[in-house]
DNA sequence: GTATCTCACATACATTCCGTATGTCAATGA
DNA sequence: TCATTGACATACGGAATGTATGTGAGATAC
């Protein structure tokens, strides 16, 4: 069964990536972990890059479901798109999102809206920027702009955290200053109290 | 002259990897390029990634100062934060100071935060932020982390434009959606104008 | 039923590159 | 003048990638 196989390889470059990094991940060790050989990953994957390329694409789709998950949770649009950011944030959070997605990835394969699944979590935040827009709670901006930079901020934030020695409470702040930034969105007649620092 | 050589050889090491990125660029290659080996850099350097952090130190230095030189030139201590902000954004433009210090860097030696320079540009923002909160211009927030965030946002914009076709018109958009998100930070009492698109 | 063709993967090989260990040469100091 | 040290070059080993080739099983044609 091919797809099996291929659900191995991607399997261990996951973990491989994850725990070693692109460059220190060895590809005769990687297949070799799940009962392979090279032969078969370069007969799927076309070389090193391919694989990470399909590991990507895997994760990337797990997180657009999360982020979507979190989303759905919220009462009005502007707290489903907060929470959006937020689950972002909590995720990087995750070594292996964190390494794979945030550092070799970009670092590898260039910048991620290049990439062919297009980084779809942006694509989401995007869209909920577009909504908010036009329903009046949004300043009219640009929306992949504004889709960009909270991503971008959510991303280092998480890096941010990741990297701090009690992540818990970095955490915390992180959200709390994402807030204050996001409400820079809101249009002026409606600004709502952008300080709600409950959750985790 | 031994500082001669660590210059030529740091010289070297900024225009290969930013050419070819930090794993493509050979050092047998990069040392030949300017009349010496890799003995010369493995002496003055111990390996690669300290040729890598030596490159980013210097790199990471001009920019420092080329955003305190736009910060200066503002009127309100606000409009200073702002244009140091936009400043790092028209900064991260330059392919090498993308390619280097926002893909390789912290791919290669990890989470910026860590780096015994600490990333002034940071502390830049960081205390820039302090003196706004003390002069009740922004909310009172934890200033790293909005100084992460806020980093973190130009960064990811100015890797958005870069990989855009017509980078000029995109630059505009992230500016503005940049300001509008800064000005989440303000005190309410102060909800200045944020759009003030000029500027090329 | 067999011969052939293709697919999926394994094996073998060449190349490249890093890091280290060792060698050389000039300058310095005793 | 001889020993020592620093700065750099040279030589070597190990590892990893990519490619070229081999192999066996299943499908298909006849």
């Amino acid at each position: 069964m091919v797809e099996e196989t291929r659900a191995k390889l991607i399997s261990a470059g996951r973990t491989a990536f994850a725990a070693k990094g692109y460059a220190a991940a060895s590809m005769d060790e990687l297949t070799a972990g799940v009962g392979l050989t090279r032969g078969a990953l370069y007969h799927n994957f076309g070389d090193k890059k391919g694989l990470l390329q399909a590991v990507i694409d895997q994760i990337d789709a797990e997180m657009l479901a999360r982020m979507r998950a979190a989303g759905s949770q919220g009462q009005t649009p502007w707290e489903r798109f907060v929470d959006e950011g937020v689950a972002f944030i909590e995720m990087a959070l995750e070594p292996e999102i964190q390494r794979i997605m945030l550092l070799d990835g970009p670092a590898v394969l260039g910048d991620p809206s290049r990439w062919p699944n297009q980084t779809a979590c942006l694509r989401t935040t995007m869209r909920t920027v577009e909504q908010l827009i036009n329903e009046g709670i949004v300043k009219p901006v640009d929306a992949e702009a504004v889709a960009r930079l909270i991503n971008g901020a959510a991303l280092n934030a998480a890096l941010w955290i990741a990297a701090a020695d009690e992540p818990r409470a970095v955490l915390k702040k992180a959200v709390g200053a994402f807030r204050l930034l996001a409400s820079g969105l809101l249009a002026s007649d409606r600004q709502v109290g952008p300080t709600r620092s409950g959750r985790s």
